[in-house]
DNA sequence: GTATTGGTGGATACACCGTACGGTAGCGGG
DNA sequence: CCCGCTACCGTACGGTGTATCCACCAATAC
């Protein structure tokens, strides 16, 4: 009655929505609920649940696009890296999606744009062949990543992050599991490694990934 | 009636459904029709869906552990990520949960401490946080690459490869996208750039992220 | 002024989902 | 022989996405 709905009005309770209580717990009855409107309106303004989600995540990546060019090519990909992993910290059903569809919102063809461009002019990038292995072998590391990581925090966050927790939640299968000796290295990843700061993590191997993809490789 | 139902058979008929009618074509209701059996007699052998979906996916995990171990820890490396590969193109479901959720299976355990493993003994992997960082930048490839690799794959079944289907399909509002020039540089890969093949990309970005990390870094 | 039309918003309905629950039938022990 | 227990199973509930129909109301035609 207020005002007369519209996409973006949609999309934002819906994201809204998906922050607090995540993507399984997303409904377009409940969307509608909280527009104080009937659920089927909803379908006057978007197709299906399915471009529903699309629209969501074209948003997300509206904030991506924001970052913008910076100076040279590499500063430009970092930062849209970064961006990146931000947003789906931030809303932590992005990574549920991210490469699970193909992302063809203005937006995101923005943020592909200034990906691809700026990869297009980093060294040992000679050919549109190896643009596009880059661009490929970039966003599938951020991908990756990303998920990990959204992971990671999901089951810290629902196991608690102390050891005692720890040992209680998972520990009953996961430490008899490692018990065996079956899996010692993993072992050793559990029991020493979990104290590496992420962001630094994710930028170690960003950068690692950025210098072996711009060597000049013997042709 | 027959044999008297187990995890395992239970875990088989989902993943022959997931095969044929994909993760969301899976129901509860249908393996227990598949099966000739009431919904609710696989609550006698599974917690809930999620559970079987763990179960589901340590059988596929189970089919990557048999690589085995090769000679060298490059050779182990390769061969792992190459059979991840092809079990998700084998059960393109597969893709859908990897990297979403924690992969605690005794099988895919075996593939984390043949990873692991492989990799504490690759050159330039000299402490544990350098093993952690290479265990996940592997891990994150892996996933996104896969991820990637089927969402094109299943895009380009809905649509249908040939240059003509595809226009029509999503030619409407991509090629109008593109026509507007704010993409040149993804106009330019979606043109120019389809014919790569996707084993190699794969096996190439692969190699240069393994040369990359593996690679002497001044201390 | 009245009848008709068009279009808009809502309610209802359907098919399906995961899963909680109550009953029943078969079987071992007293 | 009867009782109690266990294992199984059908039914039912609350939820989902979405198609369809219906009631209302404004504006037009006569």
């Amino acid at each position: 009655m207020p005002v007369p709905l519209s996409r973006e009005k949609i999309a934002a309770t819906a994201i809204r929505l998906a922050d607090a209580h995540g993507l399984d717990g997303l409904s377009l009855r409940k969307i509608a609920k909280e527009l104080g409107v009937g659920p089927m309106r909803l379908y006057d303004y978007v197709i299906n649940k399915s471009e529903l989600l699309d629209l969501m995540v074209d948003v997300v990546y509206a904030r991506i696009a924001e970052v913008g060019q910076r100076s040279g090519w590499r500063d430009t990909v970092l930062a849209i890296a970064h961006a990146t992993r931000d947003a789906a910290l931030d809303h932590e059903w992005f990574s549920d999606v991210l490469g699970g569809r193909p992302h063809l919102g203005p937006h995101a063809l923005a943020v592909g744009e200034a990906t691809a461009a700026a990869l297009s002019a980093a060294p040992g990038v000679r050919d549109i062949d190896d643009l596009q292995r880059a661009v490929g072998a970039l966003n599938a590391f951020i991908i990756g990543s990303v998920r990990r990581e959204v992971t990671e925090r999901r089951t810290a966050r629902s196991t608690g992050t102390d050891e005692a927790a720890f040992q209680a939640s998972l520990g009953p299968y996961l430490t008899r599991m490692l018990k065996t000796g079956r899996y010692p290295t993993v072992a050793r990843l559990v029991i020493d490694g979990a104290h590496l700061n992420a962001e630094e993590t994710f930028n170690h191997n960003l950068t690692t990934i950025l210098d072996g993809m711009t060597r000049q490789r013997p042709t």
